[in-house]
DNA sequence: GTGGTCTAGACCACG
DNA sequence: GTGGTCTAGACCACC
């Protein structure tokens, strides 16, 4: 249950919330069936309001990642082997399809934009 | 001078209108020296207010890609040839390179996203 | 946070409030840290829309004086002790060499500038 | 009668003409009684139209700086010596004192200004 | 309550 | 007629 929330991204707080949760779930980094800490716990350690903890958890559960029950907390949904394939890679295509769709309207040709991914995976430190 | 409002997207409508003006900047499509149509006139055009349009003038002039002056209206700055390569090559390399990130963070290997680009240059047409 | 508006002036609203409080940073007046007032209450105070204020407001933001997020407001970046020279320098610089050159164009002298200076420095009252 | 104009200064096309003859004028470089260009042949060689010449040379004739009679042409009224000294001192005040009250306001002492206009008058070209 | 975005007007300096 | 600035509203996402 790693979350570093970045001030500065401009994305909401509930937002990063949810999208570091379901990273962490696809990646297989957090088990099925891991139960979840109250969100009163993460908020405090965030140091952020119980509401977008909550609005991140929501997502979560509408989205089937995670089911809650009241009193007995929240843990991670179990998927199928498959199931997590696929969503993990419904995730990368609705991630790149956009973007690259930009790329290609400026002019930039396909190797220009593989040559990016290339060195984008020869890095080994995250970009900030 | 096409652009193209969807109020669906969620994105602000000055940053669609600045995003499709700088990609058709940077893709040749608005030869530089091209004289833009007053911000009152594409405001009419669009069907929006004049802030919004402006919004994306002042960026647009900020970032160098036109310069205006009172009275006299707006043109697109001369770029050199080599400073709109690096300009695309900046903007798909800012584009792309957070969204990689996202993708190695749920577990996407290097191939796997290749062929998600290699799949989006064969389609023939734009995604909506 | 005082501002003192000079309708008169001939400056933009939204320039005078950006200045003196670039001023009131570089002078060391706010310190870092502090958080700015809501943008309607500043404007209700000075009595002038939310738009001059915002725009002020925005161009703090996009030169790293302060940092605004949506919901929480707007706090004054901190600065460390040589950036804040630096800026200020070239703050001083920048407002000084287009006004010496003129000077020099119309034929005042070294010496002359400075014998000005010293006068400016002896007042201790500030011009209206 | 050198007039360099320079369209992204952002200052109106005729203050930039009003300011250069009279630079002109205070250092000497045009001579009392000189006979002016019409504003015709002005406007022609600086590529801009007639209207900002005229409200330039209605600046100069509303500040004694010129003399113009229907049918004679226009020409730089004569100062006397001490005149001269006199107008590019207020001149030189008027430029500066704004400045410095700036300048201190962020904290810039004495010494700073004085370096930097020593600096200013080392350097041989001016600033462009 | 906070900022972000937008509408529909208006007046001004400039060319 | 052009952009620059401003007013007085409004709705929304986020906290």
């Amino acid at each position: 249950m790693d979350i570093v929330l970045s001030p500065s991204s401009g994305k909401p707080i509930y937002l990063q919330i949810y999208e570091q949760i379901t990273a962490q779930i696809l990646s297989g980094k957090i088990e099925p069936g891991t139960r979840l800490p109250p969100i009163r716990t993460v908020a405090l350690n965030l140091r952020v309001s119980v509401i977008p903890v909550k609005q991140a958890w929501e997502q979560l559960e509408r989205e089937g990642f995670i089911t809650t029950s009241a009193g007995r907390g929240t843990s991670v949904a179990p998927l199928a082997g498959h199931e997590i394939r696929t969503r993990r890679s419904d995730a990368a295509v609705g991630i790149l399809v956009r973007d690259i769709a930009a790329c290609r309207a400026i002019g930039v040709s396909r190797d220009e934009i593989v040559e990016i991914v290339n060195q984008a995976f020869n890095r080994n430190t995250e970009p900030e």
